[in-house]
DNA sequence: CGAGTTTGACCTGCGC
DNA sequence: GCGCAGGTCAAACTCG
């Protein structure tokens, strides 16, 4: 399903609505102009691979922050292929628990906490790797660590992570049958920033009734664009991923891009949209259309970024081009 | 009292 | 095989 129509400045869609329905990087772009003034948006999307599930310790150095939140997303690896079904499905680690725990009774062993894990025994075959939920990360510029995305998130753990002074928070969405989950953790090299990670897809509609319903935080106004940035301009409302990353490129160049994003919100609304945002990409198809052009964006900007960037940008660079964008075969 | 958070224990995967 | 780090669980706790 696409979104840009609704985003012609005649018939915006709510944002909520693009919250559950998985509008395109592009219309994002296109409807926030993409030159945040408040916030920085990055976005990439990843495909399968095999890669280790962590990489998150990426430092968005675009410094200067606006004044609102800076978010910036990149899509960490997973194993995408298709989670659909597995996000309309129910949390496989969770239920494995349980199933081991009637076993434990059965068996009469039980480990300390009477706490019986996973046996297993419900999962794949042996060597079959557990297939990843769909990830995707946002950094955010941010004084608090858990922004209001318009989803309801219980929080069931949280680590100290290595070669960080900050601890890492998972929530999981408390809608059942919900299996989406989020990890939020502080960058260390920049406490202001707050990376969140979306993984998995929300299969319900956002609540309602919520104290910062993500619906309320931008109002139609916000999200109809007005004037196409230049770079989105040739695109108009199907702008490419290019657009996007030519945006956001150039927002790293010259700070005062002409466009908006201007928006107060909380970025973790947007985490939620891109991550939506994603899953439709990742459904509809890995083409190569915008990996290609997303290439052709880093092949063009690569060197002012090194040298503007700080040194973790390197990593960043990778996480924010990863495999899906590269990969575009002929 | 229900929902959400805290926290220590445990599991899993991966690298060495 | 071992150890580490990440991820998850669930009892205990807090809060409205």
């Amino acid at each position: 399903m696409f979104c840009e129509k609704q985003f012609d400045p005649s018939s915006y869609m709510s944002f909520t609505e693009c919250l559950q329905g998985g509008m395109d990087y592009n219309s994002l772009a296109t409807s926030f102009g993409l030159s945040p003034s408040s916030s920085e948006v990055f976005s990439s999307i990843e495909g399968n691979n095999n890669q280790k599930p962590e990489g998150i310790d990426v430092l968005l150095g675009s410094g200067s922050g606006g004044g609102g939140s800076e978010t910036l997303a990149t899509t960490l690896n997973s194993s995408i292929s298709s989670s659909s079904s597995e996000a309309g499905g129910e949390e496989d680690s969770g239920k494995s628990n349980k199933d081991s725990q009637a076993k434990e009774e059965a068996s009469g062993e039980t480990s300390k906490k009477g706490i019986n894990y996973r046996n297993k025994e419900n999962n794949k075959k042996k060597g079959e790797k557990k297939q990843k939920e769909p990830r995707f990360a946002f950094m955010t510029k941010s004084e608090v660590d858990h922004l209001e995305d318009g989803y309801r998130w219980r929080k069931y753990g949280q680590k100290a992570v290595k070669n960080s002074p900050y601890p890492r928070s998972y929530y999981r969405c408390t809608t059942q049958k919900c299996s989406v989950k989020k990890r939020v953790e502080r960058s260390y090299q920049d406490p202001s920033t707050v990376i969140t990670t979306y993984e998995g897809q929300h299969n319900h509609p956002v609540p309602t009734s919520l104290r910062g319903n993500a619906a309320s935080m931008f109002t139609p106004s916000m999200l109809s664009i007005s004037a196409p940035t230049p770079l989105s301009a040739a695109s108009n409302l199907f702008p490419t991923h290019q657009d996007l990353f030519g945006s956001l490129s150039s927002h790293h160049h010259h700070h005062n891009h002409s466009s908006l994003f201007t928006t107060t919100t909380n970025a973790a609304g947007l985490s939620s949209l891109f991550y939506n945002h994603q899953q439709s990409i990742n459904n509809n198809n890995n083409n190569s259309n915008n990996s290609i052009l997303l290439h052709q964006n880093n092949n063009n900007n690569n060197s002012n970024h090194q040298q503007q960037l700080p040194p973790e940008y390197g990593l960043l660079q990778d996480m924010l081009l990863p495999s899906m964008f590269l990969k575009q075969e002929p």
